[in-house]
DNA sequence: GGCGTTTCCTCTACAGTGTAGAGTGAGTGT
DNA sequence: ACACTCACTCTACACTGTAGAGGAAACGCC
């Protein structure tokens, strides 16, 4: 019974990992469920890739290659929106692979992906090098944190033990800007709050010196 | 010699951890080593906090008290900075435990002081309530994700094998504006960059609606 | 003093983890 | 038919968090 030579590949240890994964959280994923999900010993896993963190590698690569890429429309801001909508709609996609992206330590070359499109977009709009670098990191870490906070509830209307352990939390009266906002903290609106960061981005964005021949947004006719 | 009773306290515990987890990081940390560098049973800090999740608690609580608050100045762009800036050199001071608190899920209370310093500038500076927390949100995740990016050596210029390993990853020719912007890249400079990232979002939140009376960024004068 | 209780700690044990190293058996090439 | 290789299994080790029982020191009280 134990035979059943040829049912693992490389791609499909990959591809279990990730669906495991993102049910599972990172916290509830082991080579071992995962093995065992394949229905194969643990360290037949090991056939294919060298250890677990070789394997996530190749789960946040698959990961990363499948964020969608919106077509560039001629308009920086409304390619940058869509570039980081679309990084967001992956997490959404992969809850559990996304989570561990985001920790995760190693470099992942299929990112290339993702920044050639923001640098080339912020290039293209007239940003000098140095800056496109920055803002870059600036609406990643935006998008990639919003994206979390939406993936761990923190962006989900409180229920009323959360909200009552909240207002307990105030109860001494030393945080009363807070108290004064509890309403708005515990009801979030995911999609207008994640725009209105994008929009103060691009804002702000919009007010780095750029070069002259880009400076409105559009590019130059050729 | 096992005796030693009383040498173990709640808050001696929970600096012991920080001081792990700083030094040797959250995969470092474990409640054996603690144990050992304590001199006692691992078992025995169970008697002092319900489990390792409850300890963290407990440590990522004593690393935000200890977030420094510049007192207010009356320019809420300037004290938006200090408290920006307060809240990374508490990440410099506290790799490991920073790093920690910045992944975990758990609600930490602490972070009541940091939060009610932001909103209390944002209001006084005329922001709406929803803006104010909005915004809090997108000053915390920049600040949040540029010092973990300090933490993990993503800010420091690049070694030779590494910058090597990049450009060969580019070596195709399929990410030009990448392999365009390399030598940026390689050679960041974490000062100016942060500074480049407050300033962009300070640019942007000065562009949302406020309440008149206090436009200027100034309080008015009672 | 002696005695009971509480407090703090230790010991042992269990289920779980990643993975090293050796063994096994089916498939293929000659 | 033989050797060989490849894909897999088995066993074992060091490590994790922590449940549960046991022990010894300290304290309150008579």
């Amino acid at each position: 019974m134990s035979g059943m030579r040829g049912t693992l590949s490389r791609q499909g240890i990959v591809e279990a990992a990730m669906g495991l994964l993102d049910r599972e959280g990172e916290a509830g994923f082991s080579m071992r469920k995962l093995a065992s999900e394949l229905g194969v010993d643990p360290m037949a896993l090991y056939h294919h890739h060298a250890s677990r963190r070789a394997l996530m590698q190749e789960v946040m690569k698959a990961l990363m290659l499948s964020c969608p890429l919106p077509a560039p429309s001629g308009d920086w801001r409304a390619d940058v929106r869509g570039l980081c909508q679309g990084l967001r709609e992956l997490a959404h996609r992969h809850p559990g692979s996304f989570r561990a992206y985001v920790v995760f330590e190693d470099w992942v070359p299929a990112e290339h992906r993702l920044h050639e499109a923001l640098y080339a977009t912020l290039l293209a709009a007239g940003f000098p090098g140095r800056d496109a670098v920055r803002a870059v990191r600036l609406l990643l870490s935006y998008t990639e944190s919003f994206a979390v906070d939406e993936l761990t509830g923190r962006l989900e209307p409180m229920g009323p033990g959360e909200r009552h352990a909240l207002e307990a939390s105030l109860a001494d009266g030393a945080f009363p800007a807070i108290a004064g906002l509890i309403e708005t903290i515990a009801s979030p609106d995911a999609e207008a709050d994640f725009t209105f960061g994008l929009d103060v981005l691009l804002a702000g964005l919009g007010q780095v010196p750029r070069d002259a021949a880009s400076a409105t947004g559009y590019q130059q006719p050729k």
